[in-house]
DNA sequence: GATGCCGGGAT
DNA sequence: ATCCCGGCATC
């Protein structure tokens, strides 16, 4: 019976030629395929993290802090945490670089390009501590990571990190921590030679701001010097110059450079720290307001209030540049060792904040249609003779009102 | 619960 | 652009 339908419908066969089903086997197939490949690539990249030079403190203790939030990501499949509780759960995409980074300028780690991988039985790594090993499959090297473009994969609420530049008046930002540092460098500091007669006082010039990149195009618009939606909680507003002012010698004229040498030793306790706090909040739909703000509701509920307000107490304050009214807001904000809230948290906590703008949906939304539709008069069973818009779920255009 | 279809994600 | 689906409003 089916089959007559098909036979005899032009229609079916030049639009639907009964894919659906097919494709969705094969896509089906195709996802099994690609849980082998992920479990390889899991591997590789598991390799070269633990491996990397670049991971100075194993992340490993930073997990361990977390007491295991993350580790129920249901991702972590046949992997068994308790056999390594090093490496069990470690890899949500966590932006590592949230926690103050001792030294390195906080490179796009592409942390947040993982996906919560399920790792197979990983040869030795299992019960052993997440020791090196094949030091060969460094195909992403530290290099590679700290100077070439972070490449992060498109997902949905991934972040792009951007560095920007503290100058006073200048406020450039550039997609890699290397060329901040060379504008800064070279623009600021005045100096011709390269990186490696750097002493890295640049690091104190620059700080890393987190894009969602699905705003990335017109976010980047206002990244303009004077952006109001770009904000640092950790330093005193009014100056222009943040983390400067911590320097222990801070005031510098903004075009001489070489009388002063602010940590003339080179290791800088603060250099890190308050730089990797600056976020730049910028989305044009409510719901995805995933402002990477710090709510105190690390490990468990255990505080009650986190999850459905947060009492503006303390005197740094964040704002959020909404798409209608701007809403601007103060909160408190946590230890930078403490931020480890993430996108839902956050997003569920604006979104009781702000006004949901749901009502306009109801209100510009199509009186349902009268008459019957494709799935009405076809039935499910006949779905390959639906018009194209019915089987999308879209407004029948074969029986239109 | 079934249906129509908007909004938005994936490719 | 095409395809698909979550989720909401309505029946």
């Amino acid at each position: 019976m089916r089959l007559e339908h098909m036979g005899g419908n032009t229609l079916a066969l030049q639009s639907g030629k009964a894919r659906p089903k097919r494709r969705r086997e094969e896509a089906d197939r195709l996802r099994e395929e690609e849980v082998d490949m992920d479990k390889v690539t899991a591997a590789m990249v598991l390799t070269s993290l633990s491996t990397s030079p670049l991971v100075r403190s194993p992340p490993v203790k930073v997990n361990e802090g977390l007491s295991g939030s993350w580790k129920d990501n249901g991702s972590t499949g046949p992997f068994t945490p308790s056999s390594n509780s090093s490496s069990g759960g470690y890899w949500s995409w966590s932006a590592p670089s949230d926690q103050s980074n001792p030294s390195t300028p906080s490179p796009p780690l592409s942390a947040d390009s993982f996906k919560p991988f399920r790792v197979p039985s990983l040869g030795g790594v299992g019960p052993g501590p997440a020791g090196p090993e094949d030091p060969s499959l460094d195909e992403q090297d530290g290099s590679s990571l700290l100077f070439d473009e972070p490449i992060p994969r498109k997902r949905k609420n991934s972040m792009k990190v951007m560095f920007k530049c503290l100058w006073k008046n200048c406020g450039k930002v550039l997609s890699t921590a290397a060329g901040i540092q060379r504008h800064i460098r070279t623009i600021h500091l005045g100096r011709n030679c390269d990186s490696d007669c750097s002493d890295g006082e640049e690091d104190f010039y620059y700080t890393e701001i987190k894009l969602n990149t699905d705003s990335v195009a017109d976010g980047l618009s206002s990244l303009s010097p004077v952006s109001p939606s770009v904000l640092s909680p950790p330093p005193p507003p009014p100056s222009p110059l943040p983390s400067i002012n911590q320097l222990p010698d801070s005031h510098r004229p903004p075009q001489s450079s070489d009388t002063k040498e602010p940590h003339a030793g080179g290791t800088t306790p603060l250099s890190r720290s308050a730089p990797s706090a600056l976020y730049l909040i910028h989305t044009d739909h409510a719901y995805q307001a995933t402002a990477p703000v710090s709510i105190p509701s690390s490990s468990s509920n255990s505080a009650g209030s986190a999850s459905t307000s947060f009492t503006p107490t303390n005197s740094s304050s964040f704002s959020i540049s909404w798409q209608s009214p701007p809403v601007t807001f103060t909160g408190n904000t946590v230890s930078p060792s403490k931020s480890q809230g993430f996108g839902e948290q956050r997003s569920q906590t604006i979104a009781v904040l702000s006004s949901p703008p749901r009502a306009t949906t109801a209100l510009s939304r199509k009186v349902r249609g009268e008459g019957k539709k494709c799935r009405k008069v076809y039935g499910m069973e006949n779905r390959d003779m639906w018009c194209t818009a019915c089987r999308w779920k879209k407004a029948c255009q074969r029986f239109t009102d």
